[in-house]
DNA sequence: TACAATTCGTGTATTAACGACACGAATAGG
DNA sequence: CCTATTCGTGTCGTTAATACACGAATTGTA
């Protein structure tokens, strides 16, 4: 029996962007342009292409919406239910993304009459499923905060402690004790002093850097058990 | 632009199913009765209908390569390299099942020449991408298994705590303290004694079964924090 | 130029969990 | 009744988690 012979559904590749904003864990949404769900917003994606594999649709995607390469890219869950799409059998791969925010610039693609970024926590009517993948895509996140270092993706490349603390505060959704934050962070071995100062109100603060090798890759794991 | 615009892959859904047979970690194959991959062992699954859900593809693959329902199933991830199938583009979605050995007859399907469990540490060949699959199942059993009940769906209604840690210590891959094992997962809640022994060699084992309850499921999280 | 406002950076004491470790108890079979 | 086998149990030292308060460094303003 022949691929041929079994009908086919499409397959779409969604990325759901998080990026902290404003001291707020955001994620970037497209407005439909045409039918169905005109008018209503979605996480961006499209139709993956036959020669193409799933993580290349994702970040084609990402990078017609957003304008960025070079990103933290994990793929998510995929979502099949034969009703999701009123047009047809459509499957989607749903990836998460993360990014600083000073990288993205949203930008409307063909088929999307605007592009955003909205609140995780104070989210508009959504397109399809959309409204599962969302909640789902958090979970996710927070939960790989707990045991690994993902959450640097989110930070510009140099922060102090105080501005890591609270993204994880935002992401978590939960106050943290400063001197058990700090604590383990900097036991963990992840980050490293650049030697710099942050001024502005108060006493400056040291800044920090990423320690993006193999090493802090490794004590990464189960940051917070 | 309509759907039918865009060409679309074949997708499937194959179904890591696990088991402990002979105090060992097995997996169920098929060997393929058919090109690609003729006489190959293969993850049983295959087409998902065009109304069918995801979830629902699989569970239908599963009933008719061991006849069981009513088992612990879930998403494992989504494999779509475009060269994954020689015949065209087929992305599948992996699941992966836990069953006891007792509530499982593996028969050979319709394009299977025959179906037998393998021990998970010594595989045959295996046709299209399945050697990525198989060790990602079993990292995932693995760490679940750290963190939540799920390793009871692996067991007899009734077992032994000799027999629940010969069954934790195959899967991790790794021997256990009898005494912090105990301790840990009586501590944990999640079994109950049955009041019943099991007579053989030596002492008399207490027989314990898994509370099935709301209570077990909660506390079942971080089972092995 | 001092003082008020702000944010940064630090240590300890208590409690909970983890890992290492050895031997008597209960049964079956010879 | 003795031997072989498996079951079932407790302690101690170490490590990790939590709760908690104040002096230090700077900016802006009186």
């Amino acid at each position: 029996m022949a691929l041929e012979d079994y009908p086919r559904p499409s397959v779409t590749a969604d990325v759901v962007v998080f990026t902290l904003r404003e001291n707020d864990l955001q994620v970037l949404l497209v407005r439909r342009k045409y039918p169905p769900f005109e008018g209503m917003w979605a996480i961006p994606g499209g139709f993956v292409d036959i020669d193409e594999s799933l993580e290349d649709a994702a970040l084609r995607e990402l990078e017609e919406e957003t304008g960025i390469r070079d990103v933290y890219l994990e793929q998510l869950y995929t979502f099949g239910r034969p009703d999701r799409d009123p047009r047809g059998r459509v499957i989607t791969v749903a990836y998460f993304a993360l990014a600083p925010a000073d990288a993205l610039r949203p930008r409307a693609g063909d088929d999307a009459a605007e592009a955003r970024f909205w609140s995780i926590y104070d989210l508009p009517p959504l397109a399809f499923d959309h409204a599962d993948i969302l909640p789902y895509a958090l979970q996710r996140l927070r939960y790989k905060l707990e045991y690994t270092a993902v959450g640097f993706q989110l930070l510009p490349e140099s922060f102090t402690l105080s501005e890591l603390q609270a993204a994880y505060e935002v992401i978590l959704g939960e106050e943290l004790d400063k001197r058990n934050f700090r604590r383990k962070i900097l036991s963990a071995g992840v980050i490293e002093e650049t030697g710099r100062l942050r001024v502005g109100e108060g006493r400056p603060a040291k800044l920090y850097r990423f320690r993006d090798d193999a090493v802090a890759e490794v004590k990464a794991r189960r940051l917070f058990p």
